[in-house]
DNA sequence: ATTAGCACTCTAACTTCGAGAGTGCTAAAA
DNA sequence: TTTTAGCACTCTCGAAGTTAGAGTGCTAAT
């Protein structure tokens, strides 16, 4: 549909608009790109892709701004001809900080995720986002309940991946410790190696299944581990609102708001990120294209950590639509595979 | 050192620019606040005002603002006179919202802190912040290790005030669950009601002492205790940062950098309240007065909780030195009060 | 001690103006 | 048919100038 010198211009606008924001003019791109030919000549080409919507300008008498679509052809090309990978020494350099932090902190999933976004975002300079596994995707190991007041236990729940949920909960004053550890044991015999989710759904079951022989201990278990997991503390983590604030795209204080509410309340950063997490390889969502209104001029790359096939959590950069796409695909994919190779 | 009329017209020109800011002249005083006399005769206070350094104009043709050491007047005035209650219906609402709330996460001191700088930011529009208590204010309840695969065990700390630290050790990998629970039973029947800090040096101590009869049990003990509270995760929450940002005061981008600036490493503000912690009652920093140069134009409002005598985490509002100190410290006492009451 | 009056100062907002950048179009050249 | 040179045109941005308004400090009168 574009000439090959059409798409080189087009390539040499976004390129050159990454690297400093300020609107193409036909005469740099000869100056800069040596094509050749003449001003006017890429003059005519500029229009033509304006027309078709790939360019657009600030005003009549400036360069060339990409829209959203010409991110988009130019994402598109750069994973085709698989040119994403930068060649930064800086990054490389961090990325071997990063294999070697996780070699220290493998068996705690919550710290790595934690340095996973502090990483994240020291490098792109854009703000690092980790979801952490959902709990359809999370595989009990064990849990054990401590008494230690009267009424009150303390839940701990292990997951083969390494990450502990705790509780403090409010239970009949009568259950001695021997109780819990019944209880416990009830569950971790039973249930081991199945997901949360999956364990919770079968105690529903089983509930309407036994009501006739109702056992206490079970009515016990299925309350308690209700309890013990009902602490869905939104956990995700964000890292990088500062250094993002030092872009020149956030120079004006409207669009630091917009960021700033964008990750204010979570909940809509994690509504994304599930709807990625099915997704295989490093998704790009290109301002409009984002499904959250809130995020309508904001760029997302993601990748979802994998162990085997199970998704492991989701890592995200998400930065202005004058992203360096290249360089924040390649980060997201290096980290990402960083911690998928974790779970092995 | 000043009379009653000049204190006055301080106290209108604080109120005044508190309540928007915009710098005060004299004939907005005598019409505002019904003083019984020319605003020529202001002019003349305000001056003296100034001189004395309570007072400062932006540029000579504008009014007055107050400056670091007006606002400690008014606010050593506001709590001379206990006027700081405030009356205002809404707050009282969202204090008694909070009061419900803590009914039903009291046992859980983690959540508590981090609902309670919810509520502070909510109802202020600055930044909440509170810090837990620390490790030498809280008690040793029990300690749990379980061991959930070879040569990896989850250490679960619990304290008697409700705080669950949890963390992933690598141990020996001949370590049985047997093991492991002897030096649990030894750390809890040994060291329970001591507080954390206590133990460790205890912990210390023995080693030197008993480096003659070695006890195989004991140097496993504390190991593993070290290990598992070594994971001193600075947690100290902290929000409001997105509504902060719509006062008129961060207006200007580099404020906003600023205070992001102030609360991005946590660090600093930690070093902050600590130095507050020992103090009795609300504290309040005003600009140039805070010993962070990070904070140099911000104020600060903070109280300690505590449980009897004993200091239980710092509650704190950070906002710009235009604060409306009366409610802040009203805020800021109450909360520290529905909390301290909870321990009890 | 207080006040009215007045000259003075400074800001903020609005205009004007010109330089500069970049375009689109046309006609000539390849 | 495609490319190019040339030129008129448009728009932004910053500098400079202007004015209205707010508020002051001072002086002289009350």
């Amino acid at each position: 549909m574009l000439n090959e010198r059409s798409r080189h211009v087009l390539f040499a606008v976004v390129q050159s608009y990454i690297n400093s924001p300020e609107p193409v003019g036909s005469r740099f791109v000869t100056k800069k790109y040596s094509f050749g030919c003449s001003p006017a000549t890429i003059r005519n080409i500029m229009a033509d892709l304006e027309e078709l919507g790939f360019l657009k300008q600030p005003h009549i008498s400036a360069g060339r701004v990409p829209t959203d679509k010409g991110y988009r052809f130019y994402v598109d090309s750069l994973r085709n001809i698989e040119e994403a990978k930068s060649q930064d020494e800086v990054f490389e350099e961090i990325k071997r900080r990063f294999a070697r932090k996780l070699e220290n902190i493998r068996n705690n999933i919550n710290i790595m995720f934690m340095e996973a976004t502090a990483t994240l975002s020291e490098m792109s300079n854009y703000i690092g986002v980790v979801m952490p596994p959902k709990p359809e995707n999370t595989t009990f190991n064990r849990i054990d309940f401590i008494r230690y007041r009267p009424g009150t236990v303390a839940a701990i729940l292990l997951t083969d991946e390494g990450v502990i949920k705790n509780n403090i909960l409010s239970v009949d004053a009568m259950l001695s410790q021997e109780d819990l550890n019944r209880i416990a044991d009830y569950l971790n015999s039973e249930y081991s190696g199945r997901t949360i989710e999956e364990i919770k759904n079968m105690l529903l079951k089983s509930i309407s299944r036994e009501k006739a022989v109702w056992d206490k201990l079970i009515e016990r278990a299925i309350k308690l581990y209700e309890q013990a997991i009902s602490f869905t503390e939104e956990d995700i983590f964000v890292s990088g609102l500062y250094d993002v604030m030092n872009l020149p795209d956030f120079s004006n204080i409207s669009r630091i708001r917009e960021i700033s509410r964008a990750i204010k309340d979570k909940h809509m950063i994690l509504k994304l990120l599930e709807q990625i997490s099915d997704a295989e390889g490093v998704q790009v969502l290109i301002g409009s294209e984002n499904p959250v209104d809130e995020l309508k001029n904001l760029s997302v790359v993601a990748s979802t950590c994998k162990e085997k096939d199970r998704p492991m959590g989701v890592i995200a950069v998400i930065g202005p639509t004058r992203m360096d796409y290249s360089k924040a695909i390649y980060m997201v994919d290096t980290i990402a595979k960083c911690i998928s190779r974790t779970f092995d």
